[in-house]
DNA sequence: CTGAAAGCGCTTACAG
DNA sequence: CTGAAAGCGCTTACAG
């Protein structure tokens, strides 16, 4: 038997006639793990098989196997977009803990639209995806309900949801953080920028960072909490905003290190010097934060152990087995930005 | 018949069970679009039929079609890393114009190591996507002369090879924009911070601007052009290593927005101010180049676009159709960093 | 216009 | 230890 490089896979039954042997004697052997041949077949048959399909290069066809077991090995994943350098990150860490344990990872963009989230889920189930990892969940959202009342297995990433099982970072505490380092450091008049209201790192960390802020006898005006993108230009824009209403803070704390890049441009526009005018303190710690012309502080949460710790959470929904969620601790990177 | 919310789904049988017709027909009117009813069925059946299914949400199952048609409609996609945001962006132009013909995009890191990605387009191989798009090709790789032989249909995205398909920006043209530019400034000593010098992208944006400024008339000796990582992090370290070599260069090109950026950091470290003392000028025109507090001039390329390209290029292949490379323009956007 | 059959490549009880 | 059969959910010639 030759190796294969026409059109047509080798399939069992090749194997089999090659051999002289049942197709069903094969897919037994094959399917046995190496070490316990388990009654599959003798051991010298089992011998024969496997070098065989070795030799031509077997690998059997995954639709035919789904179609049979009912199962796909593969995971569905919705972001709101791989663009999002704290995503991708997490997807890294999906993808290599779903290999291990010999799913793939099937991912998707959702733009963080309500009606593409659902479409993009949608898609996922037809495609019979045997879980769902959902990266784009909205605070109000109800597409969830909805795959709980059917049956659906899935975990939420990043943003958590009451009642759902999460795998996050501890971003009320990564809030908290923030709040103890600019106190120390001396700073009574700070602004958030807050991010997206619909998301709950930015609701947790925002709420994190003001309820230490007052525990520890600061003031901070509702005003001073500035919604925005996520992204670089929605921190220039709240900071814009920030700067244009008055007396400037000595501070500024952005949920995410792109909203903070932003935010810096705009305080530099207005000829303040980050660090010495106005400190900058962003979150997720990405690559980039540290190696900025003025390296930015920031909050450190462990993204790719995020997406790894879902795709556990995950294999577990599958299995029926009970859940807990989970909140991994965010660690704060001081740098020249707020030191 | 219910709307289904139970663990089984909707089979063609069931939907044809409940009409009273055959299976046979029930596919042959879901499987003929709409308007053309094409002798599936008659207009009452079909459209019996067609109300059902939607009633019940009928979804067909996939495995069972590419078992069938022998077609998964999927297209495996393999890149570095989707941390990087080029990439990333790519991968949204290739989701975008893949779900417009119906396929669904199925994407892996390869962390831009040989073997790693040897392994991953053999799980995509595996998994039967109907064509492949690769996004980390090697100058010196040698997985596309086996591909070509086992008749794989594949096309390259970003990184050209010669002999292959690809869709990618015209990097030579990009790297002469920057000559041109820099040129007309007035600066006579450069260095290149030149990328990987596996990457086409690199050696092509290397080549054009190295080409472009002889021809002008200027000097650019060997150890000006200094081969990093793709990464801030690779860009600080060539500037670093740029800066003490002796007499500082008036100009820097970065084939990439990441290393112009840690570039930045290493001037403002050695007390040289960006744009001033030194010119920066970076590649892919990302969208933080723009938003940086000392706002970033480089080369605009169309990354959604070049995914959207690789498509329908892809598309060509797998019908066996005749195809031709496609190189997309760049343009130049000048900022602060060089004006 | 519709039905009946075969078969895509697997897995899995069930015999023997 | 191995074989034979059934069936997962589709599609597609082939009849009639």
């Amino acid at each position: 038997m030759e190796k294969n490089t026409s059109e047509r896979a080798v399939t069992l039954k090749d194997l089999a006639k090659e051999l002289g042997i049942h197709p069903s004697t094969v897919s037994r052997v094959l399917h046995s793990d190496p070490d316990s041949a388990r009654g599959a077949a003798s051991e010298a048959t089992a011998q024969r098989i496997r070098e065989l399909a070795a030799e031509v290069g077997y690998s059997p066809d995954p639709q035919a196997t789904s179609l049979r077991t009912r199962r796909t090995q593969l995971l569905g994943v919705v972001v709101p977009r791989l663009s999002d350098l704290v995503l991708a990150i997490m997807y890294e860490g999906i993808e290599e803990a779903a290999a291990r344990i010999g799913y793939s990872a099937f991912v998707t963009n959702s733009r963080d639209d309500v009606d593409e989230q659902r479409r993009k889920v949608e898609m996922m189930l037809a495609r019979r995806v045997d879980g769902l990892i959902i990266g784009d969940s909205h605070l109000d959202g109800d597409v969830l309900p909805d795959l709980r009342h059917r049956a659906v297995p899935f975990v939420l990433m990043n943003r958590r949801h009451p009642g759902f099982p999460s795998s996050t970072c501890d971003d009320t505490r990564g809030g908290e953080l923030v709040a103890e380092h600019l106190w120390d450091k001396g700073h009574r008049r700070v602004c958030v920028i807050a991010g997206e209201p619909y998301a709950s790192t930015a609701v947790d960390r925002t709420a994190g960072f003001v309820d230490r802020w007052r525990a520890l006898g600061g003031d901070i005006p509702d005003d001073s909490i500035v919604w925005s993108r996520f992204d670089t230009q929605g921190g220039r824009e709240a900071a814009e905003r920030i700067l244009a209403a008055g007396t400037a803070p000595t501070a500024l704390f952005a949920v995410n290190d792109f909203a903070a890049i932003g935010a810096m441009g705009a305080l530099r526009t207005h000829g303040m010097a980050v660090g010495a005018d106005c400190a900058v303190v962003g979150y997720n710690d990405t690559s980039l934060a540290a190696e900025l012309p003025i390296p930015l502080s920031s909050v450190r949460s462990p993204m790719a152990e995020i997406g790894r710790s879902a795709v556990r959470l995950l294999q577990r929904v599958i299995r029926g087995e009970p859940v807990e969620s989970v909140r991994l601790a965010p660690t704060l990177q001081v740098r020249e930005s707020s030191a």
